[in-house]
RNA sequence: GCCAAGGUGGCUGAGUGGACAAAAGCAUCAGACUGUAAAUCUGACGGCCGGAAGGCCUACCUAGGUUCGAAUCCUGGCCUUGGCACCA
């Protein structure tokens, strides 16, 4: 085999769980040929966490390899919406609500992705003008037991749950959109590789090369689960610095080389140092996730704000000390009954928990634990409270 | 459409007339120990009053009813699942 150029190798290796077929895109990379590589996004505007990012990256090699990036954006299906699984709520947007998701999302992807070279592309372009005859002609290129072979549908069934019609429909448009665009590449999580074969298939029957997959693999949640909005266990990109190194110091050990492979630009070599070191030498642990936390807030923020989330954290935890930046919430100077407090730090709403989260000793002033709720105190200008770990509170 | 089963706190799930603000587990929050890790231990976990003992209010899909008393029994409604029937 020829000698392998830099970016090619990080890009087939890096990151990657699984590529379909991987001597087919080697092929198309050495070609010299300008590919088409796509990736689909929900124009849902949510916000950009640490996991989109590992696979907006994986577009970033691409791109700097001179190749063209076309992010496929489903307002389609956003339009129509989904009335199944009630449970998931898939409401359906305006063209506007879409217009301004899109616009925070190019902001939040412009940290990663050079917009100018970057494609963007609506799919009700297309899907918007199919008549019956076209969408028979669609369906026609699959099969029902394909379809339902998918993991996900299976499980619902299985679990009793309903699958609307339409949801089936969702990787056959899917793939068409790779027809449409003549798709070379197309990039997904490991949670979307039936859908992206699904395009190799729709692109062959439509008498098209089939496009090769490249599936990334998915970051963990803080917690180790799946990273999810309502787990509350991600962290977004546009994080302040100190949080975002606090939320890195918070995964779990056994995370630590998922996500220096799948959040920093770590070279492969080095990676398997850290993970070596992990093993034999436990005394560095901490050591090295505090490296992984400042190489992740320096992609995001810079040296220098890393280098200041570095020696705040020990500051803040260590040593208690606290900085503007920890400060969650200020409240006005003046007299309280100490039960008061939580709540209006907004660490609860009930005045029973505020009651016992004093009595269980969350609450310090300055430093100094006070146990009784019903304790008056009064609170000067610049007094810092904190509430559990985490929560700080000024007072102004 | 018919028949059957079922709907309980953030989730799973017990409870089938009073001892139920509702077992247990998970999740969450707080404390101890630590490295804001993991593991472990302790406590809290509907709201409100109270230092506490205790009390009050709102709750087991929903609207009524029976009863001294209902998550539990009855009736209507809504929803879910399974089976049957239907399927040009």
């Amino acid at each position: 085999m020829k000698e392998m150029n830099k970016g090619i190798k990080n890009l087939i290796t890096k990151s990657i769980d699984e590529i379909i077929v991987k001597d087919s895109l080697i092929n198309k990379l050495n070609s010299g040929k300008k590919l088409v590589v796509k990736l689909g996004i929900d124009p849902t505007g949510s916000k950009l966490h640490l996991g989109h990012v590992v696979v907006l990256k994986k577009l970033k090699e691409f791109q700097d390899l001179g190749h063209q990036i076309i992010l496929i954006i489903g307002d389609f299906t956003a339009r129509i919406g989904d009335p199944s699984g009630k449970n998931k709520e898939r409401k359906t947007l305006s063209s506007k609500e879409i217009e301004n998701n899109m616009k925070t999302y190019k902001q939040q992807i412009e940290k990663i992705l050079d917009l100018n070279k970057t494609k963007f592309v609506y799919n009700s372009q297309w899907l918007a003008k199919m008549d019956l005859k076209n969408i028979f002609e669609l369906a026609s290129k699959t099969t029902f037991a394909q379809i339902f072979e998918r993991n996900d549908f299976r499980q619902r069934i299985e679990e009793g749950n309903d699958i609307s019609y339409l949801e089936t429909l969702y990787p056959l448009m899917q793939g068409y959109d790779s027809v449409q665009l003549k798709a070379d590449v197309e990039l997904g999580g490991t949670d979307q590789k039936f859908n992206l074969l699904m395009g190799r298939q729709i692109q062959k029957r439509y008498k098209q090369k089939e496009q090769d997959v490249v599936i990334v693999k998915l970051l963990p949640g803080l917690d180790g689960a799946k990273m999810s909005k309502s787990a509350n266990n991600f962290i977004s990109i546009d994080e302040k610095p100190f949080d975002m190194y606090s939320k890195v110091m918070s995964i779990s050990d056994n995370l630590i080389p998922e996500y220096y492979e799948l959040c920093t630009n770590i070279s492969s070599k080095d990676l398997e140092k850290i993970v070596s070191k992990l093993e034999n030498e436990k005394e560095k642990v901490y050591e090295i996730k505090r490296q992984l936390a400042k190489e992740i807030v320096e992609i995001y923020h810079g040296t220098n704000e890393a280098e200041l989330a570095s020696n705040n954290f020990v500051k803040v935890y260590k040593y208690g000390q606290y900085k503007e930046a920890e400060i969650h919430i200020v409240i006005k100077s003046g007299n309280y009954k100490l039960r008061e407090i939580p709540i209006l730090s907004n660490a609860t709403t009930s005045t029973v928990q505020a009651k016992k989260l004093v009595m269980q000793g969350a609450v310090e002033i300055n430093n100094k634990k006070i146990l009784d709720p019903n304790q008056k105190i009064s609170l000067k200008a610049k007094d810092i409270i904190r509430i559990g770990k985490k929560r700080f509170v000024k007072v102004k």
